[in-house]
DNA sequence: GTCTATAGCAGGATAGAC
DNA sequence: GTCTATCCTGCTATAGAC
C-alpha cells in the first residue's frame, strides 16, 4: 500500500499521481482516467476539483513545481551563506551542488526537469507561471551576485547567457538521461552523477572565463 | 498555394507535414486527421502508404531527420577540411557553426532540434535510431579527432562529457526559444543569433579548457 | 494509389444519486 | 466530496469502390 492510498485526501493524490504522469509523457499523452487510475479514485473527482484537465495540469505547476524551485533556491542560499568565501568558485559550485543534489529526491529531480524541459520545448500557460515565479527572479539574483564578484565586469547579458548555458546542461543531462547513458556507456549510479557534477561545475566555471588552464 | 500541394506525391507531402506537426507538437498530441489535413491527402492514405501512426513517425525519422543530420555533419567536415590549422579553437568553432547556421534553413533547424529533444527527453523506438546513426559514430569522429589536438591528453570520458555540454547548449538555445527570449529580452533576430553562436563557441572553448582568460 | 464510409473504441466532460 | 452512469466528440484503423 502507497503512502498516498489512505493519508492524503483526494484532492492532493490527484495532483501528486498527475505530476508523475505529466512530467514522465506530457500534457496529451495522459489521459484523465489514468491519473485517476493512479490515484484511486473516481472520474469525476477531477472535474470536481479542478473543473477541466488543462486546470488540473496548471494546478501542479502552481502547487507543486514552484514551490519545490522555490526550495530549490533557498537551499542554495542556505548553502552560499555558510561558505567564508563567495568566489566565482563557490557560487558556481554551490549553484551547481544545489540543482544537482540539493534538497530534492533523486525522484522529485527528475519529474521537476521533465516538467521543465516539455514546458520550455513546447510552452503553455503554464511557462508563463515558471518564468516570471522561478526563472525571472532567481536569474536577476544570481546574475546580480555574480556581477559583484567577477573579476571583470562581465556584461549583463553575457551573463545571463552563461547562466542559461548552465541551467541547459543540469537540464539536459537530467531530461536526456538515455541518450547519455548510451553516448558514455554509464549508468547513472552515485559514481556517475559524482562525476557529472564535477564536470559541469568544471565546465561552467571555464566557460564563466576565470579560470585559467594552468589553475587546474 | 504551397509547393507540396502539386509538385510531390502524396507519401511525400505527408512525410513533410508530419515532420512539421510531430516536431512542434509531439507525436501523442498530433493526430492523423490534422496530418492529412495539412497534406491536402485523405485518411486512408496515410494507413495505405506507413500502415499505422506508428511507422509513419519513424519514417520521419528515417527518411528526413536521419539523413538531414548527416548532411549538417557533412558540412562540418568540408568547413574543417578549408581550415588551414585544425587547432581546438577551430574544430570547436566549426562544430558550433555548422550546427547553429550550417546547411539547414531556420525552419529546418527548429524542426530537427525539436524532434531531437522531444526523443531525448521521451525516448521511442526512434532514439535508437537516432544514436546508432546520428550520435553515436559523430561523437567517437569528433571525440578522436579532439584527442589527437588538445594540448593535455584529456581523457576520453571527460571528452564525451564536454561534447555533451557542447550540444546541449546547442539544442537548449534552440527548442527554448520562448524561455530564453524571456530571459535575455531578446527576438531571435540575426544579431541576437550571432550573438548567441559567438556566445556557445566562447563557453564551450574555456570549457574544454584550453583558453586562458588573458587569450580574450 | 486515392477515395468514401464506417467500425470500434477511448477521450473529456456532465448529470444526478448518495 | 465521492460515486455510477452516460453523452458526445474525435481518434485509429479497415473495408471496399474507383
Amino acid at each position: 500500500m502507497t503512502k498516498n492510498e489512505t493519508t492524503e485526501n483526494t484532492r492532493e493524490r490527484i495532483l501528486d499521481e498527475a505530476e508523475i504522469l505529466f512530467a514522465r509523457r506530457g500534457y496529451q499523452a495522459v489521459s484523465i482516467r489514468e491519473i485517476i487510475q493512479a490515484a484511486h479514485c473516481n472520474l469525476a473527482a477531477v472535474n470536481y476539483h479542478f473543473g477541466q484537465k488543462k486546470n488540473l495540469y496548471l494546478e501542479v505547476f502552481r502547487s507543486r513545481l514552484i514551490p519545490r524551485a522555490k526550495r530549490v533556491q533557498a537551499a542554495f542560499w542556505e548553502s552560499l551563506h555558510k561558505e567564508t568565501s563567495h568566489s566565482v568558485d563557490t557560487i558556481v559550485r554551490t549553484l551547481t551542488e544545489a540543482f544537482i543534489h540539493g534538497p530534492l529526491t533523486e525522484e522529485e529531480r527528475y519529474l521537476h526537469n521533465q516538467l521543465m524541459a516539455r514546458e520550455q520545448a513546447e510552452p503553455s500557460e503554464a511557462l508563463e507561471l515558471i518564468i516570471r515565479e522561478v526563472m525571472q527572479p532567481f536569474f536577476t539574483e544570481i546574475a546580480h551576485l555574480l556581477h559583484q564578484v567577477l573579476p571583470e565586469k562581465v556584461e549583463k547579458d553575457t551573463l545571463r547567457l552563461s547562466l542559461l548555458s548552465m541551467f541547459s546542461q543540469i537540464l539536459y543531462f537530467s531530461f536526456a538521461r538515455a541518450a547519455v547513458t548510451r553516448i558514455t556507456g554509464r549508468e547513472y549510479d552515485d559514481d556517475f552523477k559524482a562525476i557529472l557534477a564535477d564536470h559541469i561545475v568544471r565546465f561552467c566555471l571555464h566557460g564563466l572565463g576565470t579560470v585559467r588552464r594552468e589553475d587546474k
